[in-house]
DNA sequence: GACTCCAGTGAACAATTGTTCACTAGACTG
DNA sequence: CAGTCTAGTGAACAATTGTTCACTGGAGTC
């Protein structure tokens, strides 16, 4: 199914068309830069920032939802792709957290209008918008899972708790990804740089975890 | 300045005019009940929804804008009323945790709807609504830095520290809200009932808190 | 009881919207 | 080279939009 990259160039008819339904992708993202919901875009205005007429909209997609499933697909992409690179760097200096943010953070610099869409419309994007970011956070999820029954220091828990540090993960980097994107407006007092913050938050979790004894030991 | 229920009666006149106002603001809310996001309604839309006609809106709000700013501002008033209630009960049977996500999610099963367009425009809104958010996220974890400055178990804590922890805290309980005013769908596994699963990330992080013992000591 | 004030009305406006249809031109196929 | 297929065009449509303006009627004030 040749992903993606033409290796075979792949007919010019059919390069140009894929070319045009990123102009619109672009298009898109580039709209929602002001602070535009995506849901408050019209197809005509994408139409016309692409380049096209409004008519040509629908040779690439029946609906504006097609739209943003497609952009969820996208971002969703390189998320995982990125996910992977962190994987393989698994083991080093200076900490898995450290490192794990920091390649996290620059994917997030190099592709900013593919997160700003996922930041931006993870809780405000139509019904069937919001279920695909559902579906991708729950991927994301179900990996990091896996990933964490693998590490030797969180061996005593079970399958539901794992989920639930997971999950609590996962909740973390989504929630912080608008303060990552959206300019910083203020100097900020170095100590809340978003990557210090992001790493500090992240340790605090895990231990968190890697004290834990069981359900209910810290009643007060 | 005689906070919102009018001990003095208030004008017949007065009144009636509050009355259309907060008709209006809901109307907006309940227009976003099925998916919609606020930017995406239009003025007309809420007027009609509110039972008059679209050139009386101009009487209670110059724009869209300011009708979202007053959402934010009536959800964070009830949002802060709940956290003074949380720390009324600090000292309950059970641990803290659990009487406070208890009797915050009651608010927010009460008040589903506030709570609903906060969730949804957290990120997704105009940048004025998005910046009213940010203010009032800032305002609820300055809040809660003073209530942790004031726990015996966290004193080993400078103040940027606090800081980040109770920044951790909000942006989980602000990341948290969607699953919790979207309706579950499938009957989840009663493990995962928000309710469990929120006391269970809080506790984490504050078992991390606890077992903190400054930067850098868990380098892998 | 006369007078003011103002929340809500109703008509009108120029713009913009989503979607339809018949079309063209140029790349592909035989 | 003749013929098909299709990405993009352009005109047209009914609907809806935000905003303006002059208005009305009833509650508020003196």
């Amino acid at each position: 199914m040749q992903s993606h990259a033409r290796l075979k160039p792949l007919q010019p008819r059919a390069e140009q068309k894929l070319q045009t339904r990123h102009a619109l992708m672009d298009a898109a993202r580039s709209l929602m830069d002001s602070g535009r919901g995506f849901g408050s875009l019209s197809l005509r205005e994408v139409a016309r920032c692409a380049g096209i007429v409004p008519t040509g909209f629908y040779r690439h997609f029946e609906d504006m939802d097609a739209l943003g499933l497609a952009l969820i697909a996208e971002v969703g992409e390189t998320f995982r792709e990125t996910i992977r690179q962190v994987r393989h760097h698994e083991f080093e200096v200076g900490g898995v957290i450290d490192a794990s943010v920091r390649i996290f953070l620059d994917a997030v610099a190099a592709n900013r209008s593919q997160f700003l869409f996922l930041a931006r419309e993870q809780y405000g994007g139509s019904l069937l918008v919001r279920q695909a970011v559902g579906a991708l956070r729950e991927r994301i999820t179900a990996d990091l899972v896996a990933d964490l029954a693998a590490m030797p220091k969180l061996q005593h828990f079970d399958a539901p708790a794992q989920n639930v540090i997971a999950d609590l993960v996962v909740k973390t980097v989504f929630a912080t990804l608008p303060e990552l994107i959206d300019p910083p407006a203020s100097p900020l007092p170095m100590h809340a740089s978003p990557e210090i913050k992001m790493i500090e938050q992240l340790r605090f979790i895990f231990i968190g975890a890697k004290h834990w004894q069981g359900l209910g030991q810290t009643r007060a």
